[in-house]
RNA sequence: GGGCAUGUAGCUUAGUUGGUAGAGCAGCCGACUCUUAAUCGGCAGGUCUUCGGUUCGAAUCCGAACAUGCCCA
């Protein structure tokens, strides 16, 4: 027998009083046929209401309530805001009016009534009829403070959508991003797919994979770490310009900037290169940043950021010779550049190659310092396995990585669509898993054989869209913009 | 995985040197027909995250566990 608090059997036996009284609490007979904003778009700027004789229908959660004996202002929330109702006893009725005082902040009502103005000129609807809706069986966190404990915030969303609007305007922006780059996507001709979310083989980057089993077919399957493999095999397939906006899933540490399932945006383009996908990156971000801020400059963290184009180019070594303390003939040492990962607080092993000590150092000291949109170019064949390579310089690809506020919000590169060379470097890529490298590349014979048939010259991108959500609603943390964040199982 | 911090009523919190927990909001009862964190009077609400230790005595000191946050890996 679960113990309640005197609070809890209170709201429990309301409740049971509506049961034997012959009212069902949970009714689902009434339609609102007006928001609280539409009620505010209409009348706001209407002069004078005290003609009107409109019957305006709202529904919502009743958030505050200030009483008078016989009559009582109540604030009203439902999805587009908040109105407030005014209750007046001789409007209502009696035995209306006995059922309204019973009502609680938290519970679900219908009202129907008239707009007016209330002598301090707020905009209210003057109520002729409120029924309870649902009899809510949990109080509220308090009006002034609201829910500010961060745990539960997470945990229970649901009570921070009620309490706190800020939430709620990060989700109904989240929302507002992604239709934006699903209508620019679409309106470059680009087809929208799904492709699958269980995988034989994991593939298309570089991390590890959530295992999971199918009973009936006795197998193993991977939660997709990104679709990278299966978008190209479209593009095999003639469809030369595709996208998918879905989760992917990494089985990887939890931080500000890292949840196991986040939001990606891929898309591939035959007869593109790497370089034409950074003109439609700053084409897109513009898009988007332009119609949800109606600016391009905006502040993100306290650090001014302007998506004001041409955006800076850098290549890897040039980044780290710019915001690092080394020049370039050190750099383009292996031995003196490993000195100086030392020197700067990395351990790294002695055999590492010259490829990955350069992205080391590159992060160590370039990454965080690149705050206005900047493309990193010219990465190490070894640490891009997928890209195709340089035409005249094969040690780097074709690839770029864009950062902004100091994180890395995209990644993109022209696709490696030479089966033999593609073939090579899996191979290099299960040696390196051979030697215990959890997040080494799978081989994936069955992609070879697709490139086989021929990939056209494509250029693929793909694009955190949680990050990008935490840049344009200015967010701290990933758990900010992602409704149900991952937590460990709740304390009892 | 490591370091630091936090955990008190439904919510937001106070709690001094160790002496058996105090408030605001929400709730309940009462008054009030224009409030905006409404106001006024009264009442009730606590296994101080959990387990163990020190002590005559622990919310407070010590240890461990659990959860969360930040930083690092």
């Amino acid at each position: 027998m679960e113990e309640l608090s005197e609070l809890l059997l209170q709201r429990r036996r309301k409740v049971d009083a509506l049961w034997e009284a012959g009212i069902n609490p949970y009714p689902n007979n009434f339609k609102p046929r007006h928001t609280s904003a539409d009620i505010i778009a209409t009348y706001n700027d209407v002069e004078t209401l005290d003609a009107s004789d409109d019957n305006l229908s709202v529904a919502g959660r009743i958030l505050a309530r200030r009483s008078f004996g016989k009559a009582a202002f109540i604030q009203l929330q439902d999805r587009k805001g908040r109105i407030q109702l005014y209750v007046k006893k001789d409007e209502v009725g009696d035995e209306a009016f006995a059922a309204f005082e019973t009502f609680d902040i938290g519970d679900i009502v219908g009202a129907e009534g008239f707009p007016f103005r209330t002598k301090t000129g707020e905009l209210s609807l003057h109520v002729r009829t409120i029924r309870l809706l649902v009899k809510s069986l949990l109080p509220l966190p308090e009006k002034f403070h609201g829910l500010t404990d961060i745990e539960t915030r997470y945990r229970q969303r649901y009570v921070d959508l009620i309490v706190n609007p800020d939430a709620r305007e990060i989700f109904i922006k989240r929302s507002r991003i992604v239709n934006l780059i699903r209508s620019f996507m679409t309106s470059r001709d680009f087809l929208e797919v799904e492709t699958p979310m269980m995988h034989q083989i994991p593939g298309g980057a570089t991390a590890r994979p959530f295992i999971t089993y199918h009973n009936t077919l006795d197998m193993e399957l991977y939660l997709r770490i990104a679709p990278e493999l299966y978008l190209k095999r479209l593009v095999v397939g003639g469809l030369d310009r595709v996208f998918e906006i879905n989760r992917n899933f990494r089985n990887e540490g939890i931080s500000v900037r890292h949840n196991p399932e986040f939001t990606m945006m891929e898309f591939y383009q035959a007869y593109a290169t790497y370089e034409d996908l950074m003109e439609f990156t700053e084409e897109l971000f513009c898009h988007v940043a332009q119609d949800l801020l109606g600016t391009l400059d905006f502040t993100n963290q306290g650090l001014d950021i302007s998506f004001q184009r041409p955006w800076k180019r850098l290549t890897v070594r040039d980044a780290v010779l710019e915001y690092g303390d080394i020049d370039a003939r050190q750099l383009d040492d292996r031995d003196l550049a490993y000195s100086y990962s030392r020197s700067i607080g990395l351990t790294l092993p002695e055999g590492i190659s010259y490829g990955k000590l350069l992205m080391e150092i590159f992060e160590e000291v370039a990454e965080h310092k690149l705050i206005q949109p900047t493309f990193i170019t010219a990465y190490p064949t070894e640490v891009s396995p997928l890209s195709r390579k340089n035409d005249h310089n094969p040690d780097i690809v074709d690839r770029f990585e864009l950062f902004i506020g100091g994180r890395e919000i995209a990644n993109a590169f022209s696709e490696l669509n030479d089966p033999v060379d593609q073939k090579e470097r899996f191979l290099a890529q299960v040696a390196e898993k051979d030697k215990g490298d959890e997040e080494a590349h799978y081989m994936d014979e069955d992609y070879v054989r697709a490139l086989e048939y021929g990939l056209p010259p494509t250029a693929g991108e793909g694009i955190g869209i949680d990050r990008l959500v935490m840049l344009l609603t200015d967010s701290p943390s990933i758990r900010d913009v992602i409704l149900f964040p991952q937590l460990r199982k709740e304390a009892k």
